[in-house]
DNA sequence: CGCTTTTGACCTGCGC
DNA sequence: GCGCAGGTCAAAAGCG
């Protein structure tokens, strides 16, 4: 899997924990149901889905298995029932205030508690077991975490409970259905009024340099001739996805210019008759490029590199217009660089209460939290969770888990590379995908890592959809739509140049400040979306190279490649991680920890990004729980034992033979860190 | 076993 | 015509 072409460009506003939405994972990160983990790993992370959106609860899990069974294999059924040696806490919900809402969850806590609670300490050595397990939304979490037998115990009453439970579960899921098509129709209402915005605010700039009287009339062509070249394809299927009213965009225009039909005055974005007739002329020479002809569009570079050159107007043929236009619109690139794997940090306060949800497991054991996406958090743009490391923080800050997530950015649509090839000029090879969302679908992408900086990704595509795109896709699609209807303004002072920096990047990236350059002498005209900026210094703060996460765990030796699976190999990966990307990007720490872990960090100033309507309700009770399985994890230099004598302690109290254990050893190697990568 | 990635061969266009 | 570079193809390899 191509892990390097993203880049993390975020809203100021926006806090990069809405990445998780459940369309933000790759499908190996998804929850899968408790009885079988589908992935088989020992990292799960899993979006909540809508679900998780409109849930108000908050939890934090840990999920035990059978230990018989390696971590690794998770796809057979898990029988807890018939496995003696079963690990007593299948489920622990810390902290849902579900804990309060669902009585049969509670009561199947509570049975497993006064059957094996030992048992999990004395197991839990042999292998802890994954199990994923969902939240309680999750119609699947009641029927995993109570076998069989335990349903015959519990009789009609159980059976009653069930069925309530269930009948609740499908209301919610009801529920969440609509809250997700709320959620889509605002989303594409924003993209609809976002492209109405770029081409008033084009419109203006474009008004304010002929009056200017800043171009000749003989200079109009000169400008207009990346126009044609634009590629609306992405642009083109997002209109259509999005409104129908946005369907009148660009691309109905360019569409019915290609068929004859004269464009709606009231469209959204017009070709004004200077620019038709240019355009005219300058179809003319796409006659020279048979590719309109072809179906699934091959970039067929050079076919049309000459055509940039000229400007003649020549009238062409009415067929040679249209192949032309075509042959245009998919020769047209745009290109994006972004930086890629920029890590986020977050940090699990046990009372860390945001919501929505992931999974991670930890030496066996599965941790699920829970937070919630608020709408306004959504951005036209889509994360994905390429790995990420988990960090236990030692006894200074009890409690305390950092996870690392390395994120990338994604276009929503699904490629298959079918190619790479060096390139001149640059060390790093260059890879070819095409879309697979449907067949024939013509759209393609280039992916090279820039040659002055590395982290630095270019992602070029070309050509149009052929098929529905999905939200996700169409956040992508609508940026490219929007850099299509800025090329079209000729808010460009040149034919090869750079474009109104706060114009395009107000209107293309509301939280970047973008730059945007259209390049006609390349072989494509190809406009370039600089997303490498960093839009907000607090979030996403450019690190120096050498600047290393400081945490004073205990020594490790670097997993390489940046996937690493043993607790022992995270500490390296985690600040040779950052070292080497040289870009930390996004580190989020809560407040309560912040004066230790700057220091830790030597002394770098971070700022908790957690949306501040989603600090949590705590209890001291459960605060005192939390802080007993901490101090017992941090007191024991195993990780695995230690944690299981988390989960004892918090069931069993004080009979937990691992607490108050150890705590002599050496504090590094107490510092126990778990590394997972979802590659 | 099916899908994806890898990678060398091949095709095409351009410049000399 | 030849070499170079960009782009694509397709068999082999990898992976879940």
């Amino acid at each position: 899997m191509d892990r390097g072409w993203g880049a993390l460009a975020l809203d100021s506003d926006h806090s990069p924990l809405s990445f998780f939405t459940s369309k933000s994972f790759p499908s190996r990160f998804k929850p899968v149901n408790s009885n079988v983990n589908g992935s088989g790993r020992d990292l799960m992370v899993g979006g909540g889905g809508g679900g998780d959106r409109s849930s108000s609860s908050s939890s934090f899990r840990m999920f035990q298995a059978a230990p018989s069974s390696p971590p690794a294999d998770h796809g057979g059924d898990n029988n807890y029932n018939d496995n003696d040696n079963r690990v007593a806490v299948d489920e622990v919900d810390f902290f849902s205030d579900r804990h309060q809402k669902t009585t049969t969850t509670t009561s199947s806590v509570s049975i497993k508690k006064e059957n094996s609670h030992e048992e999990a300490a004395l197991n839990v050595n042999i292998g802890l077991h994954l199990h994923t397990a969902n939240t309680g939304s999750d119609q699947s979490t009641v029927d995993d975490g109570v076998s069989s037998d335990m349903e015959d115990k519990r009789g009609k009453t159980g059976t009653t409970e069930l069925a309530q439970l269930q009948v609740e579960l499908q209301q919610m899921n009801s529920e969440n259905q609509k809250l997700k098509e709320m959620l889509s129709q605002v989303t594409n209402n924003y993209n609809a009024l976002h492209l109405q915005f770029v081409y008033v605010m084009q419109q203006q700039q474009q008004n304010q340099i002929v009056e200017g009287g800043k171009l000749s009339d003989d200079k109009k062509p000169e400008l207009m001739v990346p126009r044609q070249f634009l590629d609306l394809g992405p642009s083109a299927a997002t209109a259509a996805e999005i409104d129908h009213e946005v369907s009148n965009n660009i691309s109905s225009s360019e569409e019915r210019t290609q068929s004859g039909t004269p464009p709606n005055k009231n469209e959204i974005v017009s070709l004004d008759q200077e620019n038709s007739s240019f355009r005219d002329g300058k179809r003319i020479n796409r006659e020279e490029s048979p590719e309109s002809e072809t179906q699934g569009g091959n970039w067929g570079p050079n076919k049309t590199q000459k055509l940039n050159n000229s400007t003649a107007a020549v009238a062409p043929t009415k067929s040679i217009d249209q192949s032309s236009a075509e042959a245009t619109m998919r020769k047209a690139r745009v290109s994006v660089r972004a930086r890629s794997e920029a890590p986020m940090v977050i940090e699990l306060t046990i009372k860390n209460n945001l919501s929505s949800k992931c999974f991670f497991s930890f030496h066996g054991v599965t941790f699920m939290y829970s937070y919630r996406i608020p709408n306004s958090y959504m951005f036209p743009f889509l994360y994905e969770i390429n790995k990420f490391d988990l960090i236990l923080v030692p006894k200074k800050i009890p409690y305390l888990i950092i996870l690392v997530f390395y994120i990338q950015i994604t276009d929503g649509c699904q490629w298959r590379k079918y190619g790479q090839k060096m390139a001149k000029g640059n060390p790093c090879p260059r890879a070819y995908y095409r879309c697979t969302m449907a067949v024939g679908c013509p759209v393609r992408k280039q992916v090279q890592r820039c040659a002055e900086d590395r982290t630095i990704l270019i992602t070029t595509y070309e050509g149009n959809h052929n098929h529905p795109l999905p939200p996700a896709a169409m956040a992508m699609a609508s940026t490219t739509a929007a850099a299509a209807s800025m090329l079209l303004s000729g808010s460009m002072s040149s034919a090869d140049g750079i474009m109104n920096p706060n114009l395009l990047a107000r209107a293309i990236l509301p939280c970047s400040s973008s730059m945007a350059t259209i390049s006609a002498s390349a072989p494509f005209p190809t406009i370039t979306l600089d997303l490498t900026h960093s839009p907000n210094p607090l979030q996403f703060q450019q690190r120096p190279p050498q600047t290393q996460f400081q945490v004073p765990f205990g020594g490790g030796v670097s997993g390489g490649g940046g996937t690493v699976s043993t607790s022992q190999q995270l500490p390296q990966v985690f600040g040779q991680t950052l070292y080497n990307q040289s870009k930390f990007s996004g580190l989020q720490l809560s407040q309560d920890i912040m004066g230790p872990i700057s220091h830790q960090l030597g002394g770098h100033q971070f700022t908790p990004p957690h949306p501040p309507s989603l600090q949590p309700p705590q209890s001291s009770s459960f605060a005192d729980t939390v802080s007993a399985a901490t101090a017992a994890i941090t007191a024991d230099p195993n990780f695995t034992a230690a944690l299981a004598a988390a989960i004892t302690s918090i069931i069993g109290g004080a009979n937990n033979p691992y607490n108050n254990n150890n705590s002599n050893n050496n504090t590094n190697t107490g510092n126990k860190i778990g590394s997972f990568s979802g590659n």
